[in-house]
DNA sequence: TGACCCATGTCAGCGACATGTCAGGCCCTC
DNA sequence: GAGGGCCTGACATGTCGCTGACATGGGTCA
């Protein structure tokens, strides 16, 4: 199963586009929300992104480059109305995988789709683990020296962040904006009593807690 | 020897088609009449039928429904025009055992013919197997421990996107996504219903909840 | 045509769980 | 040792998903 999400808001094109990837077998889901595309590409797991610059209320760009700065690698595939060069080396400078001009012909998004995915298979790996963790992400799955751990939602997201940046320092802010999504107002604690639940859930120190800057979990845990 | 009846009116194509599988090897009979397709199709035996849908005379679909319900099991390979999920969902749920749309190249068609025949030829890669729950999708049969189960279509088709993707967590807009077709609103809880519903007929746990992610079918049932 | 049947959607109520809020306590830091 | 950052338990509220009952609507058969 191969799932792919496309961001495009012109709906015949969007439409155009599922069907074909459809047709070619892939799991399709899309959306024409740069707020919506950004929050499900930093949340959801996609063996490719199609991302269509030129979006209302966020820009892809802009997007794409998110998700890097937060280390999603899911490979990105851009398409754009122009095909001017400062454009092109913009996007591959944000971290897209390839590039496509519209208009193109399906056959060739199929072609470079595929490519990027297989470029990309031999780094995507859906278990993460750190220590006596580990987070089957295609089961949505905690365990603990193989014991499963029940999360929710929100517990997960946010023990899934933390440990695609382990080895550095999240701040509080960031780890909000990335657990509950963007221009959420947080002025509560609440981001604290769930790391709490974490704790408790996981039932070994791994979140460790860096006062005043964020929270940590070492890069390598014995 | 292996017989194909390819049924299309556009001669042009009947004539590519004709010559790529004659030249694959095939004996093909070419005909652009519904009524005489019906005919044949009914008295004749076929390793396989490559039907176009929108034919004069008689509906692709109305021809591929009265094979079906009079037992005529030989596979079908659907061409269309239009792509819309809505008529793939219809050519499927008539019987169709595949479905390509035009335009296509020959290898695709040459490779789903092969896929389909093959299927077709007795072997059980039509069988989906998890826990005490088996589906024929050749003959679209449901059973339980050997003992057969009716499920509505919607509920076949339901059951089926689990057992196909199992071992994996199915979000709920995905699996409606899937279900009721893509673009249709849902603020209901149609899909918990049907849930419901799939689970009573089979009498046996096997779809389980991931509150707040979706459901799920476990991979490995003893 | 009318009487039925089946598939499906809608709704309301329930129970369980998820999440936010708050108050008080701990502990590090200066 | 005072203050602020962080933790935790208890509670309140909200949300999710399940279920039974009913409504609807298309098909079928006499």
């Amino acid at each position: 199963m191969t799932r792919v999400l496309v961001v495009e808001d012109d709906p015949r094109i969007a439409a155009d586009v599922q069907r074909a990837l459809a047709h070619a077998g892939y799991v399709v889901e899309v959306t024409g929300d740069g707020e919506n595309a950004w929050f499900r590409g930093d949340t959801e797991d996609y063996a490719a992104i199609v991302l269509d610059l030129g979006l209302p209320r966020m820009d892809g760009l802009a997007i794409l480059k998110r998700w890097r700065s937060s280390d999603r690698r899911t490979p990105v595939l851009i398409l754009t109305a122009r095909g001017s060069w400062a454009e092109r080396v913009d996007g591959i400078d944000a971290g897209a995988d390839d590039y496509l001009v519209k208009p193109f012909r399906m056959e060739e998004l199929l072609a470079r789709l595929r490519a990027i995915i297989r470029r990309s298979a031999g780094h995507a790996s859906s278990m993460i683990t750190a220590g006596e963790v580990t987070v089957d992400e295609r089961h949505k799955q905690v365990s603990v020296r193989g014991v499963p751990v029940t999360l929710s939602p929100l517990e997960y997201r946010l023990l899934v962040y933390l440990l695609l940046h382990r080895g550095r320092v999240v701040s509080q802010q960031e780890l909000a904006e990335h657990t509950y999504g963007p221009d959420e107002d947080h002025d509560s604690n609440a981001l604290e009593v769930l790391i709490g639940r974490v704790r408790r859930k996981l039932g070994t120190p791994l979140i460790e807690t860096r006062r005043g800057f964020g929270y940590f979990i070492p890069e390598r845990t014995a």
